[in-house]
DNA sequence: TAGTTTATTGAGATAGTGAATCAATTTCAT
DNA sequence: ATGAAATTGATTCACTATCTCAATAAACTA
C-alpha cells in the first residue's frame, strides 16, 4: 500500500481548491482507478459493483470526470465509448492502437511534442493538451 | 461546376466495386459534403432538410459512413459527436482546436508524420492512419 | 461533540447519438 | 420495359452519459 499517497494528496489539493469534499466513494474509486491503465466508466462500475455498499453509475461518471479536472485522468473518445487513462504515475503519453486485435501501446516522444508546440505557435495557439493516436497493425497481426 | 468530377468518379468506382448503387441521395449528399471541411451527421441533415424532397437522417449516417469506406471522408470522434472530415481534395491533415470558441485550424507537418512512422516502427507497428489533435486557446480567446 | 451548512450520492428519468428494422421505392443490368 | 437487388425513410431500438432530486454524508463552527 501507499504508493498512492501522492495521488490522494493531489486529489485532496484539487478538492480543497474547489470546495469539494473527500468522500468514501471518491477515495474508493481512486484506489481502483490507480491500478488500471485504461478503463471505461462501465468497466469501473462492474468492477466496483461487487463491493457492498456499491457505488452508483452516475457517481462513477462524475468521479472520473472529476479526476480529469484534477489532472489524474485523461478522457479519450475511442469509438463510441470514452476511455479514462491513468496519467498520474507517468506523464502524458500517446497511443499506438492495433486495429486488428485492439492492443494499445503507450509511447512518448519529446521531439513530436516540441514540434506540436511549434505548429501551435505559428497559428497563434497556446496548447493545453493534445491527443495523438496512431492506428495500424501490430507485429503479430501483420502476420 | 465540376471540380467534383474526380470525387464523383471515386465514389462511382467504390460503388461499382461493392455492388452498390448510385442514388439521387448519395449524389446530393456528396455535393454538399464536398463544400464543407468538417460536419456532423446532424448538421448535414439540417443542411439538407431544407430541400424537397428531403433526405432522412438514417440515410445521412449511412452515406457518411459509406464515404469513409470509399476514402472520401474520415470520421473523427469529437466529444460525444462524430465529425466527418472532407479528405478528398487535400491529404490527411491534423487539427488545432480552440477549447474556448471551438475554432478548428488544420495543419500538416511532414516532420511529425515522419517521427510517427519512426515510433510505430520501433514498436513493430505498421501505421494505417492516425489522429493528432492539439487543444488549446486561439489568439483571440487568450485575451 | 452536537449542530449546521453545503456538497454528494444513488436510483431513475432524460437527452442525445448512431444503428437496426422493414415495407415501399428506386436503381440498373438484361 | 422487366425484375432482382439495393436503398430509402420513418420509426424503433440500444447505448452512453448527464440531469433531477430527496436522502445522506462531509466538514466547518461553536
Amino acid at each position: 500500500m501507499n504508493k498512492n499517497t501522492k495521488e490522494i494528496t493531489a486529489l485532496k489539493d484539487h478538492l480543497a481548491k474547489h470546495q469539494l469534499k473527500l468522500t468514501r466513494q471518491r477515495e474508493h474509486i481512486l484506489n481502483v482507478f490507480l491500478r488500471t491503465e485504461h478503463v471505461t466508466a462501465e468497466q469501473m462500475y462492474r468492477q466496483l459493483a461487487k463491493k457492498d455498499p456499491h457505488i452508483g453509475l452516475a457517481t462513477i461518471y462524475r468521479t472520473l470526470n472529476l479526476f480529469c479536472e484534477a489532472g489524474l485522468a485523461q478522457a479519450r473518445h475511442f469509438g463510441t465509448q470514452t476511455q479514462y487513462d491513468n496519467v498520474s504515475h507517468k506523464g502524458h503519453h500517446d497511443h499506438l492502437i492495433c486495429t486488428s486485435c485492439g492492443k494499445i501501446v503507450e509511447f512518448e516522444n519529446e521531439e513530436i511534442e516540441r514540434l506540436q508546440e511549434e505548429v501551435a505557435h505559428t497559428h497563434g495557439f497556446t496548447i493545453q493538451t493534445h491527443k495523438l493516436e496512431l492506428y495500424g497493425l501490430c507485429s503479430s497481426c501483420r502476420h
